[in-house]
DNA sequence: TCGCCCGTTCCACTGAGCGGCACGGTGTGC
DNA sequence: GCACACCGTGCCGCTCAGTGGAACGGGCGA
């Protein structure tokens, strides 16, 4: 938190990202900001090109442009939304369960950038945009079984954070079960980040071997069947393979 | 430009995207700011996720995925992606030429979301992201043939900029350009934006008849045939038309 | 070994940003 | 039809957050 005005700038970002088309009172509320301060903030954020007035109502606010040229260098020119958006509707579809589209950010974990959601009541729900640490999830090891060991060793430095009783925090352990996944094309969590939450994940991987994404199937613990991580597994896998097909053919 | 700090970190996050991975001081000199202010700018934009250090050079900066959260409302959910995507690259299977997925940015123009090549050698690319004005282009005057009266009356009063010698820069012409558009179902390009490229373009519209896209295909003027614009246009049309219905089927 | 240039840190100054307040318009409930 | 509540917008004096010049330390090449 350097600069007071940038980081708030970029709170109003993302809470306009979430719920525009959005008003100034609205976001004041949000936030807890003066009104003046939101307004001020929104009107710098428009002129840059960030936000645009909403066509049908001119007092709402919504997301601009400009920010689609703004992406990780791994995503340059490509479409990763694109290729993976009906593979993933399609694997909601033979699972029922919720679908995740995640990208690694540094090494300081993975990010949701997009979902399906399933049908059960009893649901996972995680928000676009929700960071998730690499070694304690399945999305996140599916990504660092695909690194150099100079980054597995990295992250371990960094400390394997306890989150649950089943978290991962040994990193003989860790490196075990990297072994595996890079054997198996899929990782499993079984409640290691947030109890009751098991997930199965495959790797999409940039021409190079480089994991740019992941793609998670997430159940409440309550539907995971040991028996049936295999198969759950081998669809997962599938399906990145299929996005990752789809990437090269489309750029 | 109301709130300097917030000006200056969204130029110094877009500079980040256009040459990462870049250290401190190649930006400070890009943008003639003092090292230090960009120094901090850079530690706040990082602190708030959406930048990284380099995996690889720690002082070299890249975009975070912070920023992949942040999308405009048509995008959201992605239902125009995956509406899309087959259409397009069976529209591409066909003509064998590039075809581009845009967005309207509020009146200031339309954006490229989404892009599937053609095999030629000579074929056109622009960048997801790139953004091209209303006026002078195929997906624009698509766009524009669809917006309230008053929406065109403004873009003409904001000023018909000249891209060629072929750009429409006269109101006059550009309604009568409109009224075709919307008589033929399909707009056409010739060499009106950038030199030596031509366009067939048709929009994607919502239920309400506003249009949210574009489908357009792009060529060398050296492969744009007169005679065979209709059947390109009709084409693009119906490729339209199919994700229109795709759209409204998979919502 | 020396010198250059890099990223980083510090700190005193000052004007940019802050936010309380007031205005005009809109719509809602008596 | 009136009054009130609340909206987005604009203003302006105060203050401290942001600025940027300068100095530091380390890496690298000559």
């Amino acid at each position: 938190m350097e600069v007071r005005s940038v980081t708030r700038a970029l709170q109003i970002l993302e809470a306009v990202a979430q719920h525009q088309p959005v008003t100034v009172g609205e976001l004041s509320k949000l936030l807890g900001l003066p009104k003046s301060t939101v307004q001020r903030t929104l009107l710098t954020l428009n002129e840059a090109g960030w936000l645009r007035a909403n066509r049908k109502d001119t007092t709402r606010w919504d997301i601009g442009a400009r920010v689609l040229a703004v992406r990780p260098a791994a995503l340059q020119g490509s479409s990763l939304f694109a290729a993976a958006r009906e593979p993933m509707i399609r694997l909601r579809d033979t699972l029922n369960e919720t679908i995740h589209l995640s990208v690694p950010d540094g090494l300081q974990g993975a990010v949701i950038v997009d979902r399906v959601d399933c049908t059960h009541a009893l649901r996972i729900v995680f928000a676009i945009g929700d960071i998730s640490p690499l070694h304690a999830t399945a999305s996140g090891r599916a990504i660092l079984a695909h690194l150099p060991t100079a980054d597995v060793d990295e992250v371990v430095s960094r400390g394997l954070e306890r989150f649950s009783d089943a978290t991962p925090t040994d990193p003989v352990q860790l490196r075990a079960d990297l072994e595996r996944v890079r054997a198996d094309g899929f990782s499993v969590n079984r409640n290691q980040y947030r109890p009751g939450v098991c997930a199965v994940a495959a790797p999409i991987l940039d021409v190079d071997g480089t994991p740019i994404a992941t793609i998670t199937v997430s159940m409440p613990d309550s539907r995971y069947d040991e028996d049936k991580a295999p198969d759950w597994g081998r669809l997962v896998a599938d399906t990145a393979a299929e996005i990752t097909g789809r990437r090269q053919l489309g750029a």
